[in-house]
DNA sequence: GGATCTTGGTCACGATCTACGATGTGGCGA
DNA sequence: TCGCCACATCGTAGATCGTGACCAAGATCC
């Protein structure tokens, strides 16, 4: 194994010298500093990590701390954050927390084994005050994606309003008057932004709020289904439902096509997300794509120090079959 | 920071027996054991794992390494061999693989960095030659799941063939007769086992083996479209689709929705992999559900050691409302 | 008495931090 | 030209941490 003393002979250089070049640190003169670079490459020196972590006290480490695998926006957004994590030497490593699992329990054992530089959340997550509360104890370094919550960490913001309003009006101008809302849960603070999106669309259009229409689901499958199935038993049902996200949009898709209801003819339907269920099923779910690798390299950026963006992150408005007739899918077949 | 200098001095012992404790070495007397033991607990110690991975050479991580995180198959195994890593005290660091990142480059990166203790692989990088090989080269222990090729590396088997004949026999049960086969594409060889099933069932059946009727596919959405609209081309179409992957399936779905084809009525439907998309299309794709928990788990058993799974772990077929009408779908709502 | 078990001690492992010391280098005024 | 100071550059020493290799001393058992 080549030690950074290996280097430092190589080079005719002190071990310390050789140390401060690793560590980007000013006080060497150019010259000697490309000798030790020359050095690095021909013996292929690779600093051993462990030893860096003991001696700067630093992991090199982010956890992401995710509770549901299947979701495609935490999946993606890991994705996205290791990519950044890479380009800086740090590295990502996942913790799943379980369904049952205490949020104290969880800090105590990712901190107390891994110690890890920077913990970043995603929602859910990034809005549970015993999670953040845990993690504030520590003081360890905490980065919340898509959190509405105030407190302790950096905050990733989410402009959610915007483009919900957009979709409601789309759906306006395609000739629909009828727009019902399947809306979160009261507890996903992050995504109550749809809601407000929903009502000034409304509002725009000088249209009433017709509280039957706007019917709470919990962003499951199933909560989409039963949402629908009420929506259709009301005297007049609506004639599009947008849902908060993909999953619900989905489970309102199944129950149209199992009582034979045109989509989009007879109801449109939208969701939020851009899962990838909403590019598979028939028609195509019309949706919202999050910026999300523009999110994770801000979250990491704001972990460990560096250019965060500065023109504001949107989301982007997706327009597919569900909600639009005779819709022409290439966009489609080249997502993947 | 409390470290095994102070856990020695509470419990009256040598920190080289507290080491030996913390290590389940022998030559500890129980009631030693016990002192040191407690004395951890009251400290509320922890060991640094920099520490430990200094001296003891090894890094307590374990290398996940996917390159699709769309992937269900890889998303779910993921999170498996997590919680089976958890139990071990180790942890999981995800990799993954950009899609113009050589096998090498990544090995690499991987391995100078992290020095993880192993790594695992999944399909379809688990038959990736170039990737085992840059592993073979550098020495580090080496997992593969659901892997057909012979070499490095420990090997979880897949079981698809009994379960695959198993599907196709209940699509001819339900009264099927012309079955046609979505293949994978010959790279993918871990899946090949599916096909062999499907011949065997007609082989059971004395039905011939229609070459028509076997159209090739590369597991994405879009090569299930289009190997479906190939098959609706033909003379005399097939009354039933069994696709090697879920994607495909669905691809075959969106095709027979867009034109109006009953399902299962008039062409039954069935996918492979229980992906989150086959439950919440309508209606629900029949699949094959994979023993994914306990393939993690036999997986970090044979990283790490430790008794694996003796008992064949084998696919269970799920049968849903995209083969058998009047489907019901009790079993889907507890799902998610 | 010999064999085995139990316990403790020492050193190396390897990069960084803190702290300080040893040069060299340049500027400025006298 | 000399003395002096400020600053940049580069090196050294010890501490950090838990484990493995190795040895040694004592205890215990047959």
């Amino acid at each position: 194994m080549v030690t950074i003393y290996d280097v430092a002979n190589k080079a005719g250089v002190g071990m310390k010298t050789v140390s401060r070049v690793l560590n980007d640190e000013a006080h060497v003169r150019p010259a000697m500093r490309a000798r030790v670079l020359q050095a690095i490459e021909e013996l292929g020196y690779r600093p051993n990590l462990a030893a860096r972590q003991l001696a700067a006290n630093r992991s090199f480490l982010i956890s992401f701390i995710m509770n549901d695998v299947t979701s495609s926006y935490q999946t993606s957004m890991l994705v996205a954050a290791s990519a950044e994590c890479r380009r800086r030497n740090y590295h990502l490593v996942v913790e799943i927390m379980e369904p049952d699992e205490s949020a104290t329990g969880l800090v105590e054992r990712v901190m107390a084994n891994l110690r890890p530089d920077g913990i970043m959340l995603v929602p859910p997550l990034s809005n549970d005050a015993d999670l953040i509360q845990a993690i504030a104890n520590r003081g360890t370094k905490l980065v919340r994606v898509a959190a509405t919550l105030q407190g302790y960490g950096h905050v990733v913001p989410v402009r959610d309003t915007e483009v919900s309003q957009k979709l409601v009006a789309h759906l306006l101008a395609s000739g629909k008057k009828r727009i019902a809302l399947i809306a979160p849960p009261y507890a996903k603070a992050a995504a109550h932004e749809r809601v407000t999106g929903y009502k000034l669309a409304l509002a725009a259009a000088e249209l009433p709020l017709e509280s039957d229409y706007i019917v709470q689901g919990d962003f499951t499958f199933a909560s989409g289904k039963s949402a629908t199935e009420r929506l259709l038993g009301l005297p007049q049902p609506p004639d599009a439902i947008f849902a908060a996200n993909d999953a619900m949009a989905l489970g309102a898709m199944a129950v149209l096509q199992q009582r034979g209801i045109g989509i989009p003819e007879d109801m449109a339907v939208a969701g939020f997300d851009d899962s990838p269920g909403s590019r598979t099923v028939y028609p195509p779910l019309t949706t919202v794509r999050q910026p999300i690798s523009g999110m994770a390299r801000d979250a990491i950026a704001k972990l460990l120090g560096g250019p965060v963006d500065q023109e504001p992150l949107v989301p982007e408005l997706i327009i597919r079959g569900s909600t639009q007739v005779g819709f022409v899918e290439t966009v489609i077949a080249q997502d993947k």
